[in-house]
DNA sequence: AAATGTATGTCAGAATACTTACATGGGTCA
DNA sequence: TGACCCATGTAAGTATTCTGACATACATTT
């Protein structure tokens, strides 16, 4: 092995006592423990889709579409965390590739409604298949119980950060 | 109120029947649920270490770096979830501000140890507590025995996805 | 009806992180 | 000792996502 796989026990405490000092393990920190599992999950995800030719944040949209047909850009760009442009940006890619289609022109004010293609539905259950078994495979450990109490939990963290400070 | 705001609601059983194809609300999904809370904490630490001058990643280094001191580029990488290419860049940015030092030269092999200067330290300090408010936040809906529940489980489901598939 | 506010779609530029690639140093093992 | 393998540091180019900005369309208010 190389040289940089050495063990690192900075949080052993050998007598003991509680030092209000010490760094506490990073695994027992919730945002490291959330980004890590979040990465692992986004790099199985990627290796996954990655033989239907897509990304990660592609099939978030495309799934998103499924849940919402005729959604804005914008609606879709909340529900997948990222911007606008950001959203903008995929929808294009997935146009040209006749996943999805928009109208050139609005109905009624600038809202264009996007929506599966045949092509698109079809991809996406072969995406959703192979997701799913990610998915699966990452809460595998976990029982029934312990999976509804993890959703829930991460849940009321969501609410308290994104609740208004103060005021 | 804008027209981006109307209610989807697609999960609704209008005749009661449970449907094989129809999708489970994104809260319950983990991943889902895991993708909106990085988010949002993401959001919030960026705010707060904002008028320090550092980001998320910055900070994220430093506290890598007070629990390892001496630590290499490529380690330093590993335990942030980032490539080697752009820790290296977040270090140079940082010796630049003489947060932290690098030798030019190794003493031996390749590996060039970091440590925090004791503006960096300093710098750490404040952004420390700032996170560790937010972090609080984040979990103050969860008793205790929950906390270590949800990080439990969070570590069974990286080890889960991180364990080889089959061989 | 005019003014105001808010949401949308989109462009341009900047920041961020990744992939590919290569040279170097040091172990392992025949 | 030499061949091999692996890890490191770093450079160059690409991809992704963000921030800032602007024009348009509708709702609300007065």
């Amino acid at each position: 092995m190389g040289q940089g796989s050495e063990s690192h026990d900075v949080e052993t405490d050998t007598d003991g006592r509680t030092n209000d000092a010490a760094p506490v393990a990073l695994e027992s920190h919730l945002g490291y423990q959330l980004k890590h599992l979040q990465t692992a999950l986004r790099s199985r995800m990627d290796e996954t889709l990655r033989p239907l030719g897509l990304t990660t944040p592609q099939y978030n949209c495309l799934e998103q579409l499924r849940r919402r047909p005729g959604a804005s850009n914008s609606e879709l760009a909340r529900g997948a965390f990222v911007t606008r442009q950001t959203m903008n940006t995929l929808l294009r890619g997935m146009q040209d590739r006749e996943l999805v289609t928009r109208p050139v022109k609005a109905d009624s004010g600038r809202v264009l409604p996007t929506r599966l293609t045949p092509a698109g539905e079809r991809l996406l259950d072969r995406a959703a298949s192979r997701v799913e078994a990610i998915s699966d495979r990452m809460v595998s450990p976990l029982d029934e119980e312990t999976r509804t109490m993890v959703t829930e939990a991460l849940g009321l963290c969501i609410a308290a950060l994104e609740a208004p400070e103060n005021g």
